[in-house]
DNA sequence: ACCAGCAGCTTGTATATACAACCTAGCTAT
DNA sequence: ATAGCTAGGTTGTATATACAAGCTGCTGGT
């Protein structure tokens, strides 16, 4: 067979809560209503409904029912925001400036995690962003050529390396590693700041279905970026 | 009633591989075997391990078995974790020097966010956490009186600021924001390093249901941490 | 020597059933 | 009228069973 039937139900539920017609804290069909609607056994209507709870989607009470979970409760946990997006919003102009936009071979000690040839020349770029002309981020990337074909061919002046690769390959997930670093000569240069002043760098892996998109390191003068987080317990 | 079956053959998994009985990839018992183990059926063995797949702490292979994963998988979304947790799992000895543990009163401009009487005297505390005896992480304190009303009387040596006001008042959020900063004089005297190295600083406001709990400011050398998070889309 | 195929293990899906724990509406006895 | 109980719904846990799907090693045939 090709999807589960499980599968199905949770289709099912999905479709109609994100169609609106079941509002949040509406009450989803009991299990042995969906077992009979489906023809499937409770223990399969009632996974279904387990794997969407599970998730945050919807919420149980024993011996009251199911009800559709509030969506505030499914917002992203960090926010580590686009830097165009966070520039305009705070009503300022963004603009970035191209230092190189090249093709590069990996030498033998980068552990990328793109899946290709070996040999094959990844995708480069680096990047000032600038707020209102002044430096506020450093950003150099590598970029699997398998799944972004045309990066180099892009006007990073107009649309940021990020919001293009989201564009063309949706990301799944994404790993970060944040420290604080002294900024060498080549970046204190490019920044406008003076030698060891201290800096945010994030160094960023992100993936969609078909692997490592992109590998990037952004690195902010520590005197004008702070990074906000928020958790809920 | 007891705890339920499956959440016995959870706590049996778990403590295997916490007490390195079993490394990672080290396969885990079938689940034919943890049925006739626990003398349960294979589906109640088989929910065991399904929530601990689910959480990632075991891989399951059609056909072939269950492994215990990569623990680098295991790390939550937004690892800001407890320091002493974390130095202990990289194996090193944990301890604190407790360098100011007093009551204060905060002045006009601190916008502390208690909701207490204006006047009263708040809880302070100011730690050098030690890994193998080097120092790792400075941390400052302010405490709700009101929240916290033993937290003068802890041994900051035996449990952390953080681990004790979990116990009082169980957390429900908390707002970060992490920046970069060139370590001033008490800082690098304090944390044995060289005057303006960068350093991670992360200011933290903890919430429980009552209010705000505590605002801490954690500060790390670069040289010696790095701040994970993980994202998922 | 080599390889095809099968036997026997694993996990994955699905069913039918039973009882426990919990909630609520409505009825009954005081 | 109201307090309390009960009947019938809900979710929660657990069992025994069956077959499908995927991996691996052994065995038998060429």
């Amino acid at each position: 067979m090709s999807t589960p039937r499980f599968v199905v139900i949770k289709q099912h539920l999905l479709k109609q809560i994100e169609q609106g017609h079941w509002p949040e804290h509406a009450p989803v069909p009991s299990e042995n209503e969906l077992a009979e609607q489906f023809a499937v056994s409770r223990m399969t209507a009632r996974r279904a409904v387990s794997e969407l709870v599970e998730q945050g989607v919807l919420v149980r009470q024993q011996g009251k029912g199911t009800y559709v979970a509030d969506h505030r409760a499914q917002t992203p946990m960090l926010a580590i925001r686009n830097i165009a997006d966070e520039i305009r919003s705070r009503g300022n102009r963004w603009h970035a400036k191209v230092l190189a936009l090249t093709g590069t071979v990996a030498s033998n000690g980068d552990a990328v995690g793109f899946a290709i040839e070996p040999g094959t020349p990844l995708f480069r770029s680096q990047i000032v962003h600038l707020e209102d002309d002044r430096p506020v981020q450093l950003e150099q990337r590598l970029v699997n050529p398998a799944l972004a074909e045309d990066y180099l061919a892009q006007d990073f002046t107009q649309i940021t390396p990020h919001e293009y690769l989201c564009s063309v390959a949706p990301l799944t997930a994404a790993d970060h590693i944040v420290e604080a670093i002294a900024a060498n000569a080549e970046q204190a240069q490019q920044l406008q700041i003076a030698l060891h002043s201290p800096c945010l760098k994030i160094s960023r892996q992100t993936r969609s279905r078909s692997g490592v998109v992109s590998i990037a390191s952004l690195i902010y003068p520590g005197s004008r970026y702070r990074l906000g987080a928020h958790l809920d317990f």
